[in-house]
DNA sequence: TTGAAAGCGCTAACAC
DNA sequence: GTGTTAGCGCTTTCAA
C-alpha cells in the first residue's frame, strides 16, 4: 500500500480509501490510486486489514461437513458458496469423517483463523466444546442436526414428516406390510425418520408391532444382506422403505438379486444421481440440500450482522418424487 | 496474546514461543503459559503472525473448481484436503461455473486472501491474468487441464490413452464400427479423449474417415438425442464411446429407449457411482480424481517450500473398468 | 531462558 | 479532500 501510495503521489490512507471504495476522494486522485495499484498488481490484503477494522470481520466463514465429496454435503457447500461469495465471504470447508476428535480440531482450526462465523453438521455426541466461542459471540449455525449441549440457530430436514410421507404413500398404493431399514441408531435424523415412519403407519391403523425393522445399516453390503434376509423370510414384506442413499442401493441389489424388482415397492430417503435411470426408477423423499445450504448462509450472516434474535431451529420440508419403484401395488 | 502473558505472568514473546512449539522454554514456564491460554480459551491467530512472519506464509490455499458440487471436483477437493490438513494448511474453495471472469475474480479475491499458493481448473482460453503472480513466485498448480500463456505445474488426466483404451477394448471384443459422442470442441480434455480413441482405431485398422462423430453434446438432452439419431440411421454402429459422464447417461436413454441396451455396446469416460447398478453394468475408462488432488496437492506445497525445479506436467493413466455394457459382442 | 521494542499491512481517529 | 499517527496480534531482532 505504501508503493502504491508511493507511486500515486499520495498519501496511504488515501490509498486505502480508495480500495475500500470509501468516499470522499476526488475522482482525479482516485484514478492516480487505481492506475497505480495497476501497475503494481496491487491487492487490498483483507486479512491484515481486519486486524485493526472495528469490526474485526474477516470476511471468511468455517463449513465443517461430513466430507465435501459426499454429494448431499456438496450442494450445501455449493449453495453457501453462492450466498456468500456475493458478499465477499469466503468459505474454508473441512471433512469431519464422523469424528468427533475433528469436529473440534476443525472448529480450534478455524477459530485460529478468526473465521466470522461457522456452519458446523455436529458429529459429536455434544458441542459443548463449542459453547466458549458461541458465549463469545462467534456467530454459528448447525445444519442437518440440531446441536446437542447448546442452543443455537440449526438448519434442518424435517426427517419425521419425511418418514411418515414415505409411510403415507405406500399405504396409499395398497401396502400394509412395509419393512423399515435404517441407519446407525445413535444417528438423530435416522431416528427421526423412524419414528416419523412408524407413527404414520400406526394412524394408519398399521399394528405397528408387526413392522419387520432392521436397524444400523452403514454400508451397501449390510443393508443388501438385510433386505434379502426379509424378503425371504416366512412373511415377506410387500414394500421396503430405507432411511438413507447406501441402504437404498442396498435394497436396490437385493431386489435385483431375488428378482422382485418389479413386484416389491422402494422408497428411498434422499435423493440420488440416476435415480432416474434405474428399473424401475427409484421413488424417493428428497431432501433439499440446497435450500440447507442457502438458509444456513442467510442465517449465518445475518447473526455475523448483528441480528440477536432467539436461536431457532428452521425445518426444510421433504418432496415425494414418483418415479415408478414406490408405485408396485402388492400382489395378492 | 497479552492477556495470556499477563495471567502467566510472562512475557508476551514467551507466549509467542509456547504457541508455536519453539524451544527455549522452561517446562515450568511452558506449563503456566499453557494453562493461562486454556483458561481463557485463547487461540494463536494464524494470520496476524504470517504479518510478520519471514515467510509470511497464511497457511492457506486456494482451490478454484468448476464446481464443488461436481462429483469429480469434490473427489479432487477430498484429497487435497486430506493431504493438506496434515500439515496444518485450510483450503479456501470456489465453483468457477466455465465463466472466465469468475475465474478472474476469484484468483483475485484469493490474492486478497494472501493464500500461499493456488491449485486451478483453467476455463478462460488462457491464464495469463495469473502470470504477473506467478513470476512473483506464488505457486501455481493447474489440474485437469494444462494452462494456456504461461508454463506452470500441472497434474491431468491422460485423456489420449484413456480415449485409445476404449477402442481398443470395444475392437477387441469385435467392434469394428464405434461411434464417437463428445463433448464441446473447445474443451481440450474433450479432443484429447476424441483424437487418442480416432487414432487408435485407426492404428487397428479402421478406417477413421467412417467412423460415426457426434460432437458439441454438454448435457443428457443433447446426447440423447445425437444418440437416438446414430443408432437409428441406415448403417448404425455396433458399439458407442461417450466422452463424459452426462453424455454417457444420454446414450443410457437412448439405448434402453430403443431397447438396445443389450444389443449395442457402450464404454463412457469418466466413472460415475452406481455404474455397476445399471443393466447392463456400464464398462467406463475410470479417471483416478483422487490421484490428481493427493498429487496437485504434494505439489503445491513442495513449490510452497521451496522447490525450485522446472515446471512439470503430471499424467495421471486411466482405468478401464469392465462391467458388461462394453463387453456386448456386435450381432452378426 | 526470557523479554522489550520495532514493525508486518492495514484502518481508526483526528488534524489539516 | 487529504495525510499523520497509533495500534490491531503477532514475529523478529537483539539485549539481558
Amino acid at each position: 500500500m505504501r508503493h502504491v501510495a508511493a507511486l500515486a503521489g499520495v498519501g496511504i490512507k488515501t490509498v486505502s480509501r480508495v480500495m475500500n471504495e470509501e468516499p470522499g476522494v476526488s475522482e482525479s486522485t482516485r484514478e492516480k490510486v487505481l492506475l497505480a495499484s495497476k501497475q503494481l498488481n496491487y491487492e487490498l490484503d483483507v486479512t491484515a486489514g481486519s486486524l485493526r477494522r472495528s469490526s474485526r470481520r474477516t470476511q471468511t466463514v468455517g463449513l465443517l461437513l461430513p466430507s465435501v465429496s459426499n454429494p448431499f454435503s456438496a450442494e450445501i457447500h455449493r449453495a453457501m458458496e453462492d450466498a456468500l461469495s456475493l458478499k465477499g465471504v469466503a468459505v474454508f470447508a473441512a471433512s469431519l469423517d464422523d469424528e468427533p476428535e475433528r469436529e473440534e480440531a476443525m472448529v480450534r482450526a478455524f477459530l485460529g483463523r478468526r473465521v466470522d462465523g461457522m456452519v458446523l453438521t455436529p458429529i459429536a455426541s455434544n458441542q459443548a466444546h463449542v459453547i466458549p466461542e458461541h458465549s463469545r459471540d462467534l456467530p454459528v449455525v448447525f445444519i442437518d442436526r440440531e446441536p446437542a449441549g447448546l442452543t443455537a440457530d440449526a438448519v434442518v430436514t424435517d426427517n419425521a414428516v419425511g418418514g411418515a410421507k414415505a409411510a403415507r404413500h405406500l399405504f396409499d398404493v395398497g401396502h400394509r406390510k412395509i419393512a423399515y431399514l435404517g441407519d446407525r441408531t445413535d444417528i438423530q435424523t435416522a431416528r427421526e425418520r423412524r419414528r416419523g415412519f412408524i407413527d404414520a403407519l400406526g394412524e394408519l391403523g398399521v399394528s405397528t408391532a408387526s413392522v419387520p425393522v432392521r436397524e444400523n445399516l452403514h454400508d451397501v453390503e449390510s443393508a443388501r444382506l438385510a433386505a434379502v434376509e426379509i424378503l425371504t423370510s416366512s412373511d415377506p414384506p410387500t414394500a421396503l422403505f430405507s432411511s438413507q442413499n447406501l441402504v437404498t442401493f442396498g435394497c436396490m441389489r437385493a431386489l435385483r438379486e431375488l428378482g422382485l424388482s418389479h413386484t416389491v415397492a422402494l422408497v428411498g430417503f434422499d435423493d440420488f444421481t440416476l435415480s432416474d435411470m434405474m428399473d424401475p426408477g427409484v421413488t424417493v423423499i428428497a431432501q433439499h440440500p440446497e435450500k440447507i445450504g442457502a438458509l444456513a448462509a442467510e442465517r449465518l450472516m445475518a447473526r455475523i450482522e448483528g441480528d440477536i434474535q432467539p436461536p431457532k431451529t428452521y425445518i426444510i420440508e421433504t418432496t415425494l418424487i414418483i418415479r415408478g419403484s414406490g408405485e408396485i401395488r402388492p400382489a395378492s
